[in-house]
DNA sequence: TTGAAAGCGGTACCAT
DNA sequence: ATGGTACCGCTTTCAA
């Protein structure tokens, strides 16, 4: 990059302030005595010169980068772009790039991805890809962000088993004949607990239901599960999704069918993404704060970097009702 | 990273293999000669050490990593994502990494991550922001997605114009009572395109139309948008949008006055974002090939990187009409 | 308070 | 065909 002139080296503002790249070095960073002479004469050159440091030369040296590795499983599902979001936001802040790893559910790649995070000396990593998909043997620091494996030290993701429950407690108020739960792929912790927190409740009120499973969050596994759900299920009047993406497609095949939603058949979603509010009708969902999450995240991360003290090593944030037009009046109170 | 051992550097394959290091480069990058019996020993001692090139000294020497700079305006906008993968999957087979740089609409930060880029010796940048954001100068090599800037030599975008017309065209199929044509911010090319593209078959046909602008395309400003239409054109029967964003919230701004889609308003929209097709009624809109986009531009911008030569400096890519359910019936045919 | 020099992990020139 | 070595740009001892 940067052809016209060769970019200013510390050797440069050295010669133009008339002082060793030793002292340069020490005045840029902070780092030993400057004499306040000497530090004007460095400003200056700095300024003249537009002089930036050479990050890659730092890394070699300092055997680490301002760079920060990010594993997502998908980012085109919509999720991932509102963490990834919240992680750049907080890391640009600090002067970190993050380097993307869209592993796309794909073992092999996630683990070309660690590689050439490591061979790029990144600072460190933040994933939300589990660890049934990747070796994380020796990857340091690292925080999982919303998928955690088992063995994970630093974690953060939503209170799951909650968000089932409330879910669950949502559906209870209303009146229903057939209520069936979609459940999302069991590798995946963040779908087990939803589903654990939607069938405790459903079965501590001693209602009934049925599972209709999904192999996954993808788009075209979502419209798989929607057709499956009205092929085997003809009087469903009650479905409890496990994604957004989930509801929605439900919602689009009950319109192919002609039911009417909520009237005749009616839908709770999971994660809030932003065109849940936008679809028709407004989805009823349970918000998951995944911009916080990437944020908060790269906090932690950031904080392991910089040898910092992680008060929580596990946060788990809340999640709450989003009531909007999907489901239909509350019968009770 | 990794703690537990230190990393091997090729001086400890050097040894294990007992040759030296220059052997040992030449070997690993394929320049110049290795004998057989070498290049066996050598092969052996990677593997036994699981030896992978330090890619920040490699950079450090050679003034250019394998990293690849992508500006974003927003990365919640899920037009974005899908150009984002594209340009991972075909980045990540050729072995580069991608620091992402998300703008948020904002030319201050577009600068910052190009100064970024720049001190970790990226090779080579794609940018889907345009250069009134952000100063392109000695930028190099520069690839534009999308967003097209003035002076830009290589870029890669929708044929906007093309795809206006389209839509204005499966329009004019249809019976209208009002046409209201909502117009994308005029900063952007590729919405200035698209309205071009529209007005330019409306004014052949002699068609009447109103235009209500959106100031930009991010989801508040789409709903905003889409109040306006209603309340300043109430009798609106037919709706050309600049983005499936903008399509999705005015059907639901449709819904709320109770106006039936597409019988009582018909609405095109502009991207096929994954979405469109899950939301109810399926929207019709002009495809955008928004994947290939990414992809296209990432293997031009590796031609480049790669002193490989480009045939097609610009290069423009086809829109289609998706038909889909929020168009009434065709009148004439 | 300052600076000379070693070294981070590779690559490539130049001998041999 | 192989190897010694300077060097990429910066940081950090260590001596002055």
């Amino acid at each position: 990059m940067k052809d016209g002139e060769q970019m200013a080296t510390i050797r440069d503002v050295a010669k133009l302030a008339g002082l060793s790249v030793a002292t340069v070095s020490r005045a840029i960073n902070g780092s030993g005595y400057v004499s306040e002479e000497s530090r004007q004469k460095i400003e200056h050159a700095v300024a003249e010169l537009d002089f930036r440091p050479n990050e890659v030369a730092r890394s070699l040296f300092q055997k680490k980068s301002k760079l920060v590795g990010l594993l997502l499983p998908d980012i085109s599902n919509p999720f991932f772009p509102l963490l990834a979001k919240g992680v750049e936001d907080f890391l640009q802040k600090k002067g970190y790039q993050v380097i993307l790893g869209n592993v796309q559910e794909n073992p092999e790649r996630a683990n070309d991805y660690l590689h050439a995070f490591h061979q790029n000396n990144v600072a460190g990593v933040l994933s939300a890809v589990d660890n049934d998909y990747a070796f994380y043997d020796n990857v340091h620091p690292l925080v999982f962000l919303d998928r955690v494996g088992n063995d994970s030290e630093y974690s953060i993701h939503a209170d799951d088993v909650s968000g089932g429950a409330i879910a669950a407690r949502a559906i209870l108020k209303r009146k229903t004949k057939q209520i069936i739960v979609i459940s999302g792929p069991k590798e995946i912790d963040r779908s087990k607990e939803r589903l654990q927190g939607v069938l405790s409740v459903l079965e501590e009120s001693k209602k009934d239901y049925s599972l209709v499973h999904s192999a996954s969050f993808l788009l075209e596994d979502a419209i798989i599960t929607a057709q499956t759900v009205f092929k085997q299920f003809p009087t469903v009047d009650t479905v409890i999704a496990p994604s957004d993406i989930h509801a929605i497609a439900l919602i689009q095949e009950a319109y192919r069918h002609n039911i009417k939603v909520p009237k005749d058949l009616q839908v709770i979603g999971y994660d809030d993404i932003p065109i849940s509010n936008l679809v028709v009708p407004p989805l009823t969902t349970i918000h998951q704060p995944a911009y916080e999450m990437g944020y908060k995240g790269a906090e932690m991360l950031y904080k392991l970097m910089n040898e910092q003290e992680v008060k929580q090593k596990k946060l788990i944030l809340p999640t709450r009702l989003i009531e909007r037009d999907t489901l239909r009046k509350k019968e009770t109170q």
